[in-house]
RNA sequence: GGCGGGAUACCCUAGCGGCCAAAGGGAGCGGCCUGUAAAGUCGCCGGCUAAUGCCUACGGAGGUUCAAAUCCUUCUCCCGCCA
C-alpha cells in the first residue's frame, strides 16, 4: 500500500472519533499491513440496535471494510452477574441459556451493520469463567483505588456520597481482561467507555502485550436532544424501525442536533454534514429542509433511498395534508366494549393500548386529542357504526384502524 | 461493632396525627401555534363508565388511634461520624 493510501485509510478510520489514544500508534499498526484485531464489547441484554449504538458499530464496519478483523465480545459472563450501577436495583441474574439466546438474537441484528466475513464472535465466559480467586486478585493488584476513582462517574458518585459497589470496580477489569484474552489491537466504544478501554491498555501491558489503541465515538443524543440515546429512556430510533416511523422520529429531533445526527448517523461526507449544520444554524425553513435531508439520509442508510423518499412523502401526507398514514396498526373492536348500538370509547382506547387507562382516555377526549376518521370526538359514547372500519387517532401520531 | 440520620408518586423534593391522592420543580401527555424543531400558551398528569363516592398508594410487616405519609415496634436497604 502506498503511503498516501495508508494515510487516507487512517483518516477514514479516525473520522468523527472523539478520542484515539494514541493516534500515532494506530498509524503505525496500519503500516504493518496486517489485519488488525478490532474489539467491540456487546451487552447481550440489549435487544434493539439504536442509532446511538450504531455509531461505534458502523465504525467497526469501517474497519472491516478496510480488511481488519472485527472481534465482537459478547459479555455473557458479565450479564449473568448483573450490573448494580448507580442506584438501580440489582438486576435479576439471568441464566446462561437466556443470556445465550439473547446474545444470538443480538448478533443476528448486528449483521444489519457488520459484514459476516472479517468477523469473530467471542463469548467472554470462555476466559472469565475459569478464573479463580487467585487470578482475580492478581488482576486487581494492577490497579489502585485512586485510578478507579479517576473515572468520571465514579468520581461524581463518590463526591456526592452515592454508593459504588466493589463489583463495579471489577467490571472494567473484566472488560480489560477481554482485551488481553483476544489480543486486541484496537478497542472501540462509546465515549463513556474511554476509561474502561484505557484500563484495557494497562492490563495488556501488565500481561506483556502491546497495549491496544482506544478509539471512542461520541455518544449520540436521543430524540429529546439532551440525554444520550438509550432504550431505557425511550428516546431512541431503532435501525429496524419502519421507514416512515424512522423518518417521523428524526423529524422531531431538536434543530441543534441536525448536524450531529448528520455526522454520526448518516454516511454523508464532511462537506455534506457542514452544509446541513450551517442550514440548521440559520433556522427557519432552511433548518426544516436540512432536517429532512438528514432524516432521508438516515432512512436511506437502513432501508434504501427509495424507501426514504416514500417515507418523506408519507410524512408530508400525514403532517402537511393531515391525512391518515397508509400503513397503521389494525385492531378489532373489543367485543366487550359494545353496549347495544353505542360504544364506550375510553374503554376501547385503553383496551387498544392507545391510552394507559380509561381515565387517561377520558382526559384525552376531554382535551380534544382523540379523532375518529379525522373528526374530533366530543362524547365518550360513540355509535358503533361510526367506529366500524374507522381510523382512530390519538394525539398527532398514534393511529389504529378498526376492522 | 457503636452512635446518629434517612427511605414520599417516573425522577428530584415538601409534608411530620385529621383540611393528603399528597405542595413545588423536572420529565411526560393533550389543545393552539409551528418546520411533528425550539420558544410560547392553555390544560392534564394513581385507578374505578358520574361523584362533595369507592379502591390503591408515602421502603416491608405489625401496632397505637375514631383517624397515620405523619406516632411506636421490628425488618430491609442507603448515608454519615467513630472504631
Amino acid at each position: 500500500m502506498t503511503v498516501d493510501a495508508l494515510e487516507q485509510q487512517f483518516r477514514r478510520l479516525i473520522r468523527n472519533a472523539e478520542h484515539v489514544v494514541p493516534e500515532d500508534d494506530l498509524l503505525e499498526r496500519l503500516r504493518e499491513g496486517r489485519p488488525l484485531r478490532v474489539k467491540l464489547g456487546l451487552d447481550p441484554t440489549a435487544h434493539d440496535v439504536t442509532l446511538g449504538w450504531a455509531v461505534p458499530l458502523r465504525k467497526l464496519r469501517q474497519f472491516q471494510d478496510e480488511g481488519h478483523t472485527a472481534v465482537l465480545i459478547v459479555g455473557d459472563f458479565t450479564a449473568r452477574i448483573g450490573d448494580p450501577s448507580g442506584r438501580s436495583i440489582t438486576r435479576p441474574r439471568l441464566s446462561p441459556e437466556v443470556v445465550r439466546a439473547n446474545a444470538e438474537a443480538c448478533v443476528t441484528m448486528l449483521l444489519d451493520i457488520l459484514r459476516e466475513d472479517h468477523l469473530e464472535v467471542r463469548y467472554n465466559s470462555e476466559w472469565l469463567e475459569p478464573l479463580d480467586l487467585e487470578d482475580i486478585l492478581g488482576l486487581t493488584s494492577h490497579f489502585t483505588v485512586a485510578q478507579m476513582l479517576e473515572r468520571n462517574d465514579f468520581a461524581a458518585r463518590f463526591k456526592e456520597q452515592r454508593p459504588i459497589s466493589l463489583i463495579e470496580f471489577l467490571y472494567p477489569l473484566c472488560q480489560a481482561y477481554d482485551s488481553v484474552a483476544v489480543k486486541a489491537d484496537v478497542e472501540l466504544g462509546g465515549n463513556d467507555q474511554l476509561f474502561n478501554l484505557l484500563v484495557g491498555r494497562d492490563l495488556q501491558q501488565a500481561h506483556g502485550q502491546r497495549p491496544q489503541i482506544a478509539l471512542t465515538m461520541p455518544l449520540l443524543e436521543g430524540l429529546d436532544g439532551v440525554q444520550k440515546m438509550s432504550q431505557s429512556l425511550g428516546n431512541y430510533v431503532s435501525i429496524r424501525d419502519r421507514p416512515t416511523e424512522m423518518f417521523g422520529k428524526l423529524m422531531s429531533v431538536p434543530d441543534g442536533l441536525i448536524g450531529r445526527y448528520a455526522a454520526l448517523a448518516t454516511d454523508l461526507d464532511n462537506e455534506g454534514v457542514a452544509e446541513l449544520e450551517e442550514a440548521s444554524r440559520i433556522g427557519g425553513p432552511r433548518a426544516g429542509r436540512a432536517k429532512r435531508a438528514m432524516a432521508r439520509a438516515v432512512v436511506g442508510l437502513y432501508h434504501g433511498t427509495d424507501a426514504a423518499g416514500e417515507a418523506e412523502a408519507a410524512f408530508d401526507r400525514q403532517f402537511k395534508e393531515h391525512q391518515a398514514p397508509e400503513e397503521m396498526a389494525e385492531a378489532t373492536l373489543p367485543a366487550g366494549a359494545v353496549d347495544g348500538s353505542s360504544v364506550y370509547l375510553p374503554g376501547v382506547l385503553s383496551d387498544l393500548g392507545l391510552a394507559s387507562s380509561r381515565g387517561e382516555a377520558r382526559r384525552l377526549i376531554a382535551q380534544g386529542g382523540v379523532r375518529v376518521d379525522g373528526e374530533t370526538v366530543v362524547d365518550e359514547q360513540v355509535q358503533v357504526e361510526r367506529l366500524r372500519g374507522s381510523v382512530v387517532q390519538v394525539g398527532k401520531r398514534r393511529f389504529v384502524r378498526l376492522i
